[in-house]
DNA sequence: CTTGAAAAGAACTGCCT
DNA sequence: AGGCAGTTCTTTTCAAG
């Protein structure tokens, strides 16, 4: 775990919304002068607590009007039963995020449809058909809202 | 929804992996001088089909080493309750996407904590106690795999 | 930590095919 | 739509306090 002081802190609250704002425009705000804020954005690049800058796209406008949450239990599991699934669930373009989580669901899938009958589709031909998958939940989602968390 | 050539989703697929390309390195890549990526970009920002820049922070390096997945099922449902759970919901720190879903859940959340303690405390102090809660369901994350999804 | 300056690169503009 | 040349701005590095 890193020490962060609370000037990075802020830094980060500010980037994580926007991550194209330049370090001049964060040192602005901040207060700092903008090889100051360039510094430390270079530091909490170097030691790893900014993973990656990311675009957000819109689904929407993608064509892409429906989001389902999948809690997926798997009907037998040996080690290598997991690996297979995820594979299997990854070659799938529709499927977004694959989380192994533990609880009463083995895996959560993410997946993204044109629509609900594209949706259908996917869930028929692609994930009830992912080996080792058994009880497959559903969730729509209605609506999203993104917050940023702890800092 | 908006029509994109191939050359745009090309685009896409490299700026979706690493926002921190310059319009000049896509270009390079796809045999595109610098102005011509750029403008494509800058028509893929203003549609929205570009809808922002987000930083990738790594949140075991921040502290956080749980993600815990929650199924909430509200007890009363009326669109004042969905509102209010909502307001309260994204009051809490740790809880950093609230997603309203239709099936066997209400809602979903996603919740960082230190550690199992930290997210004991959460849960009862702060889940439990949400205006209208009813069924809690939890899945620990083990593993996570960030896929880039359809394009 | 700061300011200032300089070099490199990226963003942006206008004009051309 | 794309390319080329040029301008402006930001990033990045360095020197010095």
């Amino acid at each position: 775990m890193i020490e962060l002081d609370e000037t990075d802190r802020q830094i980060l609250r500010a980037l994580r919304t926007d991550a194209s704002l330049s370090a001049g425009e964060i040192g602005r705000r901040l207060g700092l002068s903008q090889p100051a804020a360039w510094r430390r954005i270079r530091r909490l690049t170097e030691n790893g607590v900014i993973a990656g800058r990311r675009l957000v796209l819109d689904r929407e406008a993608l064509g892409f009007g429906v989001t389902v949450f999948l809690g997926v239990k798997l009907a037998t599991k040996g080690r290598v039963s997991l690996d297979e699934f995820e594979r299997a669930a990854a070659a799938i373009p529709e499927v977004q995020t694959i989380e192994h989580v533990l609880g009463l669901y083995d895996y959560r899938l993410r997946v993204v449809a044109r629509d609900l009958a594209d949706f259908e589709r996917i869930l028929r031909r692609r994930i009830m058909t992912l080996p080792g998958a058994g009880n497959v939940e559903a969730n729509v989602m209605l609506s999203e809202e993104r917050l940023v968390g702890p800092l």
